[in-house]
DNA sequence: TCATAGCAGGTACGTTGTGT
DNA sequence: ACACAACGTACCTGCTATGA
């Protein structure tokens, strides 16, 4: 029995006590049927290591499973479906997916992709946590000479499948973000800095898209018209965290969003092309109109 | 009465030291 | 360089005391 066993067996119990109120019996069911599909050692456990899995799982995730005597089940008592608990049984399952058998690799295709500088994550995060300021050569896309940072770092930020650190750049006095499959050389200084009380970074980036900041425009109503079939994709990724169905009908999908439509965002109704339609504002509209005449161009001959 | 918690002891496995 | 024993650690189970 590996810790990935236990971190599995964890995660089992929560998503069936998730589902439903269970006895252990039921539990031990699940962990049973649960062992024969994954072809991993035997996940079920006596009771007594059942119990400690209760106090791992309330330390670790902080999701407390009770007891009711009287139906007999155990019970999640105050679930919270936390971003990063749920992001690391992903990974989790990633993990267990692919180290399952490697025989399946025949059926597994990786989308192809470069080093995203994840191995720099817990160095940086170290970092943040305890106020350190770190230095790295970073070399941005569009220059070829690598340039030394000093940054003080605040936030590990993931989009688009790539992670970035927003940090305050010491040289150039400003907040900024860099990211992480750009960056080498890191080095954890043992200068330390002090937070900025007037940054609440939950609710700096809130009317945020992607990674620029709010200092790149005002924030405002946008209105998509998306079709009907990329609106029940839309419904399920939501674009940003204000993104509310205003109407629906068979033909189309009427999305509201509230937000600096920064360069990233852009890009991204851009990407939706002729599936989309900028309702609202005016001058985004127009942007989208603009930018698809241009590329036009590019094919008239 | 029965869930819970503490303790002792067993097993598996990784690491380290030693001999060939 | 390699094999193997000794040791340490993590994690498990079963037994049992505790207390709601």
């Amino acid at each position: 029995m590996s810790k990935q066993d236990s971190l599995l067996r964890h995660k089992i119990i929560i998503q069936k006590l998730r589902s439903q109120a269970s006895s252990f019996g039921e539990i031990q069911n699940k962990l049973q049927s649960e062992t024969d599909l994954l072809d991993v050692d035997n996940l079920v456990t006596s009771l007594r290591t059942f119990q400690r899995d209760l106090l791992d799982i309330a330390s670790f995730y902080g999701i407390e499973i009770k007891y009711n005597r009287s139906k007999k089940v155990y019970f999640i008592e105050n679930d919270s479906e936390d971003e990063y608990n749920e992001r690391m049984f992903e990974a989790l399952d990633v993990f267990q997916a692919l180290n399952v058998n490697q025989s399946f690799s025949a059926y597994i295709q990786f989308d192809t992709r470069k080093p995203k500088g994840t191995e720099h994550l817990s160095g940086i995060l170290y970092a943040i946590q305890n106020k350190f300021q770190i230095q790295f050569r970073y070399q941005k896309f569009w220059e070829t000479e690598e340039e030394i940072r000093s940054v003080e770092p605040y936030l590990l930020k993931e989009f688009r499948k790539r992670w970035y650190v927003f940090a305050y750049d010491l040289k150039h006095k400003e907040f900024r973000t860099f990211g992480l499959d750009r960056l080498s050389a890191l080095n954890i200084s043992s200068n330390k800095f002090q937070f900025p009380q007037k940054i609440n970074l939950k609710e700096y980036f809130k009317d945020c898209f992607g990674i620029v900041g709010p200092n790149e425009g005002e924030v405002q109503d946008i209105l998509l018209k998306f079709t009907s079939h990329q609106g029940n994709y839309i419904k399920t990724m939501p674009l940003h965290e204000s993104q509310q169905i205003v109407k629906e009908t068979p033909e189309e999908t009427l999305v509201k969003l509230r937000l600096i439509p920064t360069y990233d965002f852009l890009m991204e109704i851009l990407y939706y092309g002729e599936f989309v339609q900028v309702l609202e504002p005016k001058h985004l509209a127009d942007e989208i109109k603009h930018k698809f005449q241009r590329a036009v161009i590019l094919y008239q001959s």
